[in-house]
DNA sequence: CTCAGTGCAAAGGATTTGCATGCCG
DNA sequence: CGGCATGCAAATCCTTTGCACTGAG
């Protein structure tokens, strides 16, 4: 997976045609958006951002990159899915969710940390029989716009 | 066991007179079942628990024992919400979450490992000014029943 | 008596889907 | 050409709300 961001679409288009899915403009646009708002935007956060995009077509589409690996899909406090590209393409972080306006930024942590928590898991999952893909770490508070 | 149980509707009784707000037949059934299960419910599972429970009255009691602090909501990632007890009444903990059926169960880390994740955060916040108010630490992937 | 709590049914609102049309491969 | 993508509108489904009634204080 390259990492440059110039290569940004020519990696979605990849991970597209792996799932047998085109890179049409709709979908284009989306990643377009997300990538430019570094944080996870909602629906109709990306509606704005588009031009003319079709409301049930951003959902459909959501769903196809999604599946594909391309974006994921972020719950806040509120009631609205946020999405944002996947960490394949941006790299592991963690979200500060804002619990009086639902909105998200990312932040990261110490390497050191990442690697104690993962023999966290390593235990965990001995212990239980759960099965991890990966983990969530997010803080809630509120935001410097909300104070 | 009796005793336990007896100081937990206590307390709740004692948190719901802080927030004006009395502790009801319906209440009391909810927190029992949520005291029963041992891990975070979705409406329809109380509802089951319940001797003929009303829905809408099961949704408003929930809120309100939020608003008290008594109950917590729990983002899973499918597209009920669930609610467990609140760790001042349960302790803090921390959520296996099943990607695959969306149940959720508890788990907890070492201390040492707490501290840690507090030390980062004071960086953080002291960093973008987001004030926290407490921590998400899950862990997502397939339970053992749905391996 | 009074007002919060309850139950039923109807309304809300984010998300999904049916269907006719347009466009990429 | 053929099938997926699109856009519009209608349908879904969890959740909330209006309203009349009951019950605790």
């Amino acid at each position: 997976m390259a990492d440059e961001r110039g290569d940004l679409h020519a990696s979605v288009a990849e991970m597209l045609r792996g799932g047998s899915q085109r890179y049409t403009k709709n979908r284009r646009d989306v990643i377009q958006i997300l990538e430019e708002a570094e944080r996870p935007l909602t629906i109709p956060e990306i509606l704005e951002g588009g031009d003319g995009l079709a409301q049930s077509s951003v959902y459909r589409n959501l769903a196809v990159l999604e599946q594909t690996g391309v974006v994921h899909r972020v719950q806040s406090t509120d009631e609205w899915a946020r999405y944002e590209l996947a960490e394949d393409l941006t790299g592991h972080h963690h979200h500060l969710i804002c619990s009086s306006c639902g909105s998200v930024d990312d932040f990261t942590v110490p390497p050191e940390m990442e690697e104690s928590l993962h023999q966290v898991f390593d235990q965990v999952s001995s212990r239980t029989g759960f099965n991890p893909e990966h983990h969530r770490l997010d803080l809630v508070g509120t935001c410097a716009r909300c104070d």
